[in-house]
DNA sequence: CAACCGACCTGTTCGC
DNA sequence: TGCGAACAGGTCGGTT
Protein backbone atom coordinates (compact mmCIF):
# COMPACT_ATOMS: atom_id res chain seq x y z
CA UNK A 1 0.00 0.00 0.00
CA UNK A 2 2.56 2.63 0.88
CA UNK A 3 4.50 4.52 -1.33
CA UNK A 4 7.82 6.81 -1.29
CA UNK A 5 5.50 9.51 0.90
CA UNK A 6 4.05 6.77 3.25
CA UNK A 7 7.51 4.74 3.72
CA UNK A 8 9.25 8.32 4.44
CA UNK A 9 7.27 9.51 6.68
CA UNK A 10 7.14 5.61 8.72
CA UNK A 11 10.97 5.69 8.29
CA UNK A 12 10.91 9.05 10.07
CA UNK A 13 8.47 7.97 13.09
CA UNK A 14 10.31 4.50 13.55
CA UNK A 15 13.74 6.28 13.67
CA UNK A 16 12.65 8.35 16.28
CA UNK A 17 11.90 5.16 18.47
CA UNK A 18 14.47 2.77 17.31
CA UNK A 19 17.32 4.99 16.96
CA UNK A 20 19.78 4.36 19.70
CA UNK A 21 17.95 1.37 20.76
CA UNK A 22 18.88 -2.63 21.39
CA UNK A 23 16.60 -4.35 20.42
CA UNK A 24 16.36 -7.58 23.16
CA UNK A 25 13.72 -9.81 22.27
CA UNK A 26 12.35 -11.06 18.57
CA UNK A 27 9.33 -12.87 18.18
CA UNK A 28 8.25 -13.97 14.49
CA UNK A 29 4.47 -14.85 14.33
CA UNK A 30 4.23 -15.71 10.74
CA UNK A 31 7.86 -17.08 9.73
CA UNK A 32 7.12 -15.91 5.70
CA UNK A 33 7.25 -12.49 7.14
CA UNK A 34 11.19 -13.19 6.88
CA UNK A 35 12.71 -13.50 3.60
CA UNK A 36 16.06 -14.12 4.28
CA UNK A 37 17.90 -15.49 6.07
CA UNK A 38 15.59 -18.40 7.97
CA UNK A 39 13.69 -17.57 10.47
CA UNK A 40 15.97 -18.44 13.32
CA UNK A 41 18.77 -17.18 11.74
CA UNK A 42 17.25 -14.10 11.67
CA UNK A 43 15.75 -14.11 15.53
CA UNK A 44 19.56 -15.21 16.73
CA UNK A 45 21.63 -12.01 14.43
CA UNK A 46 18.87 -9.39 15.83
CA UNK A 47 18.72 -10.22 19.20
CA UNK A 48 21.61 -7.57 20.97
CA UNK A 49 21.70 -5.64 17.66
CA UNK A 50 22.07 -1.82 18.37
CA UNK A 51 20.18 0.48 15.74
CA UNK A 52 22.46 3.13 14.45
CA UNK A 53 20.17 4.72 11.88
CA UNK A 54 16.67 4.20 9.91
CA UNK A 55 16.40 5.60 6.54
CA UNK A 56 14.55 4.72 3.67
CA UNK A 57 15.60 3.62 -0.20
CA UNK A 58 12.52 3.39 -2.79
CA UNK A 59 9.43 1.90 -0.48
CA UNK A 60 12.05 -0.08 1.69
CA UNK A 61 12.66 1.10 5.31
CA UNK A 62 16.25 0.25 5.81
CA UNK A 63 17.75 -0.23 9.40
CA UNK A 64 21.62 -0.28 10.03
CA UNK A 65 22.25 -2.12 13.41
CA UNK A 66 25.36 -1.82 15.50
CA UNK A 67 26.32 -5.93 14.17
CA UNK A 68 27.32 -4.03 10.68
CA UNK A 69 24.19 -5.97 9.10
CA UNK A 70 21.75 -4.09 7.33
CA UNK A 71 17.14 -4.90 8.50
CA UNK A 72 15.02 -4.33 5.41
CA UNK A 73 11.29 -4.07 5.52
CA UNK A 74 9.08 -3.67 2.16
CA UNK A 75 5.64 -3.44 3.65
CA UNK A 76 3.65 -4.27 0.47
CA UNK A 77 -0.01 -3.89 0.38
CA UNK A 78 -1.21 -3.61 4.21
CA UNK A 79 1.72 -3.78 6.02
CA UNK A 80 2.10 -1.32 9.31
CA UNK A 81 3.98 -0.27 12.61
CA UNK A 82 2.56 0.05 15.97
CA UNK A 83 4.42 1.19 18.59
CA UNK A 84 3.14 0.36 22.20
CA UNK A 85 4.54 1.08 25.84
CA UNK A 86 2.48 -1.03 27.73
CA UNK A 87 2.80 -4.39 26.08
CA UNK A 88 2.94 -6.24 23.06
CA UNK A 89 -0.37 -5.85 22.36
CA UNK A 90 -2.91 -8.33 20.56
CA UNK A 91 -3.62 -7.98 17.30
CA UNK A 92 -4.77 -10.60 15.41
CA UNK A 93 -2.85 -9.39 12.30
CA UNK A 94 0.33 -9.21 13.98
CA UNK A 95 3.25 -10.92 12.12
CA UNK A 96 6.66 -10.12 13.89
CA UNK A 97 7.25 -8.11 17.35
CA UNK A 98 10.57 -6.47 18.32
CA UNK A 99 10.93 -5.50 22.20
CA UNK A 100 12.98 -2.67 22.89
CA UNK A 101 15.96 -2.31 25.50
CA UNK A 102 13.83 0.48 27.54
CA UNK A 103 10.17 -1.58 27.27
CA UNK A 104 8.84 -0.40 24.28
CA UNK A 105 7.74 -3.04 21.63
CA UNK A 106 7.25 -2.90 17.95
CA UNK A 107 4.84 -4.83 16.40
CA UNK A 108 4.65 -5.29 12.47
CA UNK A 109 0.99 -5.60 11.60
CA UNK A 110 -0.22 -6.99 8.01
CA UNK A 111 -3.53 -8.44 7.04
CA UNK A 112 -2.53 -9.65 3.87
CA UNK A 113 1.06 -11.20 4.81
CA UNK A 114 2.62 -9.48 1.89
CA UNK A 115 5.48 -7.76 3.43
CA UNK A 116 9.27 -9.05 3.94
CA UNK A 117 11.67 -8.63 6.41
CA UNK A 118 15.46 -8.91 5.43
CA UNK A 119 18.61 -8.76 7.26
CA UNK A 120 22.00 -9.10 5.10
CA UNK A 121 25.35 -7.55 5.18
CA UNK A 122 24.85 -5.30 2.12
CA UNK A 123 21.15 -3.59 1.64
CA UNK A 124 22.44 -3.55 -2.23
CA UNK A 125 21.38 -7.55 -2.35
CA UNK A 126 18.11 -6.16 -1.66
CA UNK A 127 18.00 -2.87 -3.37
CA UNK A 128 20.52 -3.12 -5.88
CA UNK A 129 18.20 -3.40 -8.59
CA UNK A 130 16.30 -0.26 -7.84
CA UNK A 131 16.15 2.95 -10.04
CA UNK A 132 17.22 6.33 -8.87
CA UNK A 133 15.82 8.07 -6.08
CA UNK A 134 13.34 10.98 -7.81
CA UNK A 135 13.90 13.13 -4.87
CA UNK A 136 17.77 12.96 -5.02
CA UNK A 137 19.95 15.03 -7.57
CA UNK A 138 20.35 12.23 -9.36
CA UNK A 139 17.27 12.32 -10.91
CA UNK A 140 17.34 15.01 -13.66
CA UNK A 141 14.90 15.79 -16.04
CA UNK A 142 17.82 15.12 -18.85
CA UNK A 143 18.39 11.69 -17.67
CA UNK A 144 14.00 11.01 -17.53
CA UNK A 145 14.36 12.36 -21.18
CA UNK A 146 16.91 10.46 -22.84
CA UNK A 147 15.84 7.23 -20.32
CA UNK A 148 11.99 7.11 -22.08
CA UNK A 149 12.94 8.04 -25.73
CA UNK A 150 14.48 4.14 -25.46
CA UNK A 151 11.21 2.69 -23.64
CA UNK A 152 8.10 1.22 -25.71
CA UNK A 153 5.60 0.86 -23.10
CA UNK A 154 2.77 2.75 -21.69
CA UNK A 155 4.45 5.71 -19.89
CA UNK A 156 2.07 4.44 -16.64
CA UNK A 157 3.14 1.09 -15.90
CA UNK A 158 7.26 2.13 -16.86
CA UNK A 159 6.76 4.65 -13.89
CA UNK A 160 5.63 1.59 -11.63
CA UNK A 161 8.83 -0.08 -12.76
CA UNK A 162 10.87 -0.14 -9.60
CA UNK A 163 13.92 -0.54 -11.79
CA UNK A 164 13.21 2.58 -13.40
CA UNK A 165 12.44 4.85 -10.85
CA UNK A 166 12.24 3.76 -7.10
CA UNK A 167 9.35 4.63 -5.34
CA UNK A 168 6.31 5.31 -7.29
CA UNK A 169 3.34 3.64 -6.69
CA UNK A 170 -0.82 3.65 -7.98
CA UNK A 171 -1.59 6.89 -6.59
CA UNK A 172 1.21 9.21 -7.26
CA UNK A 173 1.75 7.77 -10.66
CA UNK A 174 -1.67 8.93 -11.62
CA UNK A 175 -1.51 12.00 -9.37
CA UNK A 176 1.98 13.22 -11.47
CA UNK A 177 0.74 12.15 -14.90
CA UNK A 178 -2.60 14.50 -13.97
CA UNK A 179 0.44 17.34 -13.34
CA UNK A 180 1.88 16.72 -16.07
CA UNK A 181 -0.89 16.77 -18.49
CA UNK A 182 -0.09 12.92 -19.99
CA UNK A 183 -2.53 10.09 -21.07
CA UNK A 184 -1.43 7.17 -19.12
CA UNK A 185 -1.96 5.11 -22.35
CA UNK A 186 0.92 7.15 -24.09
CA UNK A 187 4.31 5.26 -24.94
CA UNK A 188 6.78 6.02 -23.17
CA UNK A 189 9.36 6.83 -26.21
CA UNK A 190 6.45 9.34 -27.65
CA UNK A 191 6.86 11.80 -25.04
CA UNK A 192 8.37 15.04 -26.54
CA UNK A 193 11.62 16.30 -24.42
CA UNK A 194 9.05 19.29 -23.25
CA UNK A 195 6.59 16.83 -22.07
CA UNK A 196 9.41 14.48 -20.54
CA UNK A 197 10.73 18.09 -18.57
CA UNK A 198 6.82 18.98 -17.45
CA UNK A 199 6.70 14.94 -15.87
CA UNK A 200 10.06 15.24 -14.07
CA UNK A 201 9.25 18.32 -12.31
CA UNK A 202 5.24 17.08 -12.09
CA UNK A 203 7.08 13.83 -9.94
CA UNK A 204 9.11 15.93 -8.20
CA UNK A 205 6.39 18.28 -6.59
CA UNK A 206 3.44 16.27 -6.28
CA UNK A 207 6.30 13.58 -3.98
CA UNK A 208 7.53 16.78 -2.21
CA UNK A 209 4.02 17.81 -1.28
CA UNK A 210 2.83 14.36 -0.26
CA UNK A 211 5.77 13.60 2.14
CA UNK A 212 4.96 17.47 3.34
CA UNK A 213 1.18 16.09 4.16
CA UNK A 214 2.78 12.75 6.00
CA UNK A 215 1.46 10.95 2.74
CA UNK A 216 -1.95 9.57 1.94
CA UNK A 217 -4.49 8.09 4.27
CA UNK A 218 -7.80 6.66 2.12
CA UNK A 219 -10.53 6.58 4.98
CA UNK A 220 -11.68 3.22 4.00
CA UNK A 221 -8.40 1.50 4.12
CA UNK A 222 -7.51 2.30 7.85
CA UNK A 223 -3.68 3.19 6.80
CA UNK A 224 -2.30 4.48 10.18
CA UNK A 225 1.25 5.26 11.23
CA UNK A 226 3.47 3.85 14.21
CA UNK A 227 2.13 6.50 16.61
CA UNK A 228 -1.61 6.50 15.43
CA UNK A 229 -1.61 9.47 13.20
CA UNK A 230 -2.80 9.68 9.43
CA UNK A 231 -1.98 11.37 6.50
CA UNK A 232 -3.36 14.47 5.23
CA UNK A 233 -2.68 14.30 1.54
CA UNK A 234 -5.57 12.52 0.49
CA UNK A 235 -7.03 16.01 1.06
CA UNK A 236 -4.92 17.08 -1.87
CA UNK A 237 -5.62 14.13 -4.36
CA UNK A 238 -6.59 15.65 -7.70
CA UNK A 239 -7.83 12.27 -10.07
CA UNK A 240 -6.75 9.37 -7.77
CA UNK A 241 -9.83 7.56 -7.07
CA UNK A 242 -12.32 10.11 -7.86
CA UNK A 243 -13.36 8.64 -10.41
CA UNK A 244 -17.03 10.44 -11.89
CA UNK A 245 -15.62 13.87 -9.99
CA UNK A 246 -14.85 16.64 -11.66
CA UNK A 247 -11.46 17.25 -13.15
CA UNK A 248 -10.10 20.80 -10.56
CA UNK A 249 -8.42 21.68 -13.52
CA UNK A 250 -11.13 21.78 -16.36
CA UNK A 251 -14.47 20.80 -14.55
CA UNK A 252 -14.70 17.34 -17.31
CA UNK A 253 -15.57 14.40 -15.67
CA UNK A 254 -12.52 12.07 -13.90
CA UNK A 255 -12.39 8.16 -15.84
CA UNK A 256 -10.68 5.48 -14.66
CA UNK A 257 -8.96 2.63 -16.70
CA UNK A 258 -7.38 -0.62 -16.21
CA UNK A 259 -3.84 -1.01 -17.15
CA UNK A 260 -1.78 -4.03 -16.16
CA UNK A 261 -4.64 -4.94 -14.23
CA UNK A 262 -4.54 -1.78 -12.02
CA UNK A 263 -6.46 1.26 -11.95
CA UNK A 264 -5.66 4.40 -13.50
CA UNK A 265 -7.49 7.42 -12.79
CA UNK A 266 -6.93 10.75 -15.49
CA UNK A 267 -8.85 13.48 -16.55
CA UNK A 268 -9.20 12.93 -20.85
CA UNK A 269 -9.00 16.09 -21.43
CA UNK A 270 -6.35 17.52 -19.53
CA UNK A 271 -4.33 14.58 -20.74
CA UNK A 272 -4.01 14.14 -24.31
CA UNK A 273 -3.58 11.12 -26.24
CA UNK A 274 -1.02 12.71 -28.66
C1' DC B 1 12.37 -6.76 -23.99
C1' DA B 2 7.00 -6.57 -23.75
C1' DA B 3 2.36 -8.09 -22.66
C1' DC B 4 -0.13 -10.95 -19.95
C1' DC B 5 -1.22 -14.24 -16.37
C1' DG B 6 -1.48 -16.14 -11.84
C1' DA B 7 0.37 -16.23 -7.27
C1' DC B 8 0.87 -14.38 -2.78
C1' DC B 9 -3.26 -13.15 1.27
C1' DT B 10 -7.22 -11.07 3.85
C1' DG B 11 -10.64 -7.70 4.36
C1' DT B 12 -14.08 -4.53 2.63
C1' DT B 13 -17.26 -2.80 -0.66
C1' DC B 14 -20.37 -3.38 -4.53
C1' DG B 15 -24.13 -5.26 -7.25
C1' DC B 16 -27.90 -8.18 -7.64
C1' DT C 1 -30.07 -9.67 4.53
C1' DG C 2 -27.12 -12.72 1.88
C1' DC C 3 -23.72 -14.05 -1.26
C1' DG C 4 -20.36 -13.98 -4.67
C1' DA C 5 -17.63 -10.86 -7.34
C1' DA C 6 -14.65 -7.13 -7.59
C1' DC C 7 -11.38 -4.51 -5.62
C1' DA C 8 -7.33 -2.86 -2.64
C1' DG C 9 -1.56 2.11 -1.90
C1' DG C 10 2.90 -4.12 -4.39
C1' DT C 11 5.97 -7.34 -6.43
C1' DC C 12 7.64 -11.80 -8.29
C1' DG C 13 7.96 -15.54 -11.41
C1' DG C 14 6.37 -17.88 -15.39
C1' DT C 15 4.67 -18.13 -20.31
C1' DT C 16 3.98 -16.61 -24.90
Amino acid sequence: MPELPEVETIARKLASVLTGQTIVHVEVLWERTIARPTPDAFRTKLVGAGVLEVGRRGKYIQTTLSTGQTLLVHLRMSGKFVVSTDGPGDDRHARLRLHLADGTWVVYVDPRKFGRFYLVDDPCEVTGTLGPEPLSADFTAEWLTAQLARRRGEIKRLLLDQRFIAGLGNIYVSEALWQAGIHPQRAAESLTPAEAQRLHAAIVTVLHEAVADGGTSLADRQYVYPDGGLGQHQAHLHVYDRAGERCPRCGYTVERIVQGQRSTYFCPVCQTER
